[in-house]
DNA sequence: TATGCACCCTCTAGTCGCTAGAGGGTCAAG
DNA sequence: CTTGACCCTCTAGCGACTAGAGGGTGCATA
């Protein structure tokens, strides 16, 4: 029933690594948990709470900053839902911005990758495609 | 008639900055120029041509390494061209990838987003979603 | 009791692809 | 001859870790 923790305990319950554990608490995203006679950090509840949190945040890819003023966010609760709100919904339009991106990516690539007719590199279409543009070429 | 160019015009003409030019060649991925009476360093054709593919490539999203590997093979003319494709169609699964992953997201936060009715962060379900699992809570 | 082994500690440096700044030198125009 | 845009090197910083050296701790087993 104890909820004293090893760093390494810590680390398998929240599918994070001991060394980024140790580099959330240096960069003070994780508070410093008491130490045992031997110096081992010895983490309580409330960490794995907290833990959990930043994990679930990071793995839908807010950055650090971002999890920083959501905890900041969540622990003055009197507060309205609406600036969690308005960071959920920056994040959503950036990942919206990124997916377009790629994705034009994506069908530039295919094109190339289409060209290739498994030439020698002499004649290759992607080689080519990838030089200088038709423009520069022109000077 | 002169080929011969300034980092900065180099830059320009290639839409990379003077830093990034310096460092391709502190890593070795562009040769390093000439240097003039006052130690500028002078570029030719042949820089801009190059210059002009790692941009391309790096615009198309290989990394570095991927670069200097499609310039290698890119210079030995003679040799198929199947190598050259299947860099480039590791790089595009990888964008498969990278583009599913980013969907699933966005629609996770889509629903997050969705769940917040305004109220104070007390009810506030996008930090309940965020917080520890049903399954961390139920040990 | 000794020994082995898994785990923990701190500290430092490396990853990737740049970017920024300090503190200077060069060059061409006016 | 001065101004200002450009160039030089060197070093450190970004984000978010990751890896390694060189050591200490804690527990089980022979």
């Amino acid at each position: 029933m104890s909820d004293k923790l090893t760093i390494g305990k810590l680390a398998s319950a929240t599918g994070t690594k001991v060394e980024t554990i140790r580099y959330y608490e240096q960069i003070g995203l994780l508070a410093a948990p008491a130490r045992s006679a031997g110096n081992y950090r010895t983490y309580e509840g409330e960490h794995l709470r907290r833990l959990s949190f930043i994990r679930r945040a990071r793995d839908l890819g807010f950055s650090i900053d971002q999890v920083r003023e959501l905890m900041g966010l969540a622990d003055r609760r009197e507060q309205s839902c609406m600036a969690v709100d308005v960071i959920a919904n920056q994040h959503r339009d950036a990942i919206t911005r990124k997916i377009a991106d790629l994705t034009a990516l994506a069908s530039e690539l295919d094109a190339l990758i289409d060209s290739c007719s498994r030439n020698t590199v002499a004649e290759c279409r992607i080689i080519e495609a990838l030089g200088p543009s038709a423009e520069a070429r022109s000077h």
